[in-house]
DNA sequence: CAATGAGTTCAATTTAGATTGAACTTTTCT
DNA sequence: AGAAAAGTTCAATCTAAATTGAACTCATTG
């Protein structure tokens, strides 16, 4: 007597199968592992909220990769754990607005390496005004010039980006 | 006798590679291959135009890398054959305007997902509004119009995001 | 308080995709 | 023509990153 006491525990139909592919194919474009992307999809899709074992047994992927899938896409802000499940267990539903979305994957993915490289190109920089030869010194010294004039720009456009989006 | 004809095929001093390794990491945020980064970066701190075997000597890659990087690199309109190289290999340039720069990896990288991606959507919500059960089929359609929505925005924000960063 | 269940951690394994290198085509030069 | 050099192609190999799964912690409950 399969599915006793879960109504829901079914396979995968074609069509959830289908709009799981186009997630796992989005984030892939964004650097991101296939099953934040299944992971992401199913609870899209759900009608309620899903708790880490539903995610292990429908997509039939390890609770590791469930546990640490999870992680991730709360850092990013898109998952948020559901109030008021009945047991114990903690249910997660989806963050549906683009904009929490984008500000999320800015915050946590794009940020970091902005900040990260301007540090490092002030740093290289400096390196290349204490070069020796002269020609030298100055076509390395307007090239980190522009790299940094680069970084500037994207980290100003983010916030139009996010306001761009916003609804 | 080493280097008698070759003026320039040194190692890279560690200025330089550090320089590199910003641009690699730079590419890989893109979800680009750490070789693309390698060859953009050093063409962009080279004061004059490479060939291919200037790449597979001064990085250690193979020529089937650098080959197919700079074809991929073309592509993205990041890099360009300089005219006038006196013997009879190309030389490349890079292209350094930060428009371009983003307009070939939109063209190239998000357009054609985001094309693909609406199509497959359109097709979804149509298997969603032929569902039986109606509480799910009205699910699954708010879910793919949602979808829609955010694929509609994105497209919109593209010439904004260029425009923006047109320097 | 022992047992059960939820969730985490991380070393080992798997896998996707990047890189290599040898064979090939094309172009140039004597 | 044919030798040499530039560049391309792609099957085989390698590697970085994702995934697994077993051991663990922590919280709950009878």
């Amino acid at each position: 007597m399969p599915d006793l006491l879960n109504g829901d525990q079914h396979e995968l139909d074609p069509l959830e199968r289908q709009v799981l592919a186009v997630f796992v194919d989005g984030v892939r474009v964004l650097g991101l592992p296939r099953s934040i992307g299944e992971i992401y999809g199913l609870l899209f899709i759900s009608p309620s909220a899903l708790a880490l074992d539903d995610l292990v047994q429908r997509l039939r992927i390890s609770k590791g990769s469930a546990s640490q899938g999870l992680r991730m896409l709360k850092n990013l802000g898109a998952v948020r754990e559901a109030n008021g499940g009945e047991d114990r267990r903690t249910y997660y539903e989806p963050a549906i607005e683009l904009k929490r979305l984008v500000g999320g994957f800015i915050r946590e993915q794009i940020r970091p390496h902005l900040d990260s490289g301007k540090t490092k190109i002030d740093l290289l920089a400096e390196g290349a005004r204490s070069l020796q030869d002269p020609v030298r010194r100055q076509f390395l010294s307007d090239r980190m010039e522009r790299l940094d004039t680069w970084m500037t720009s994207s980290a100003k456009v983010l916030p139009f980006l996010q306001k761009l989006l916003g609804q």
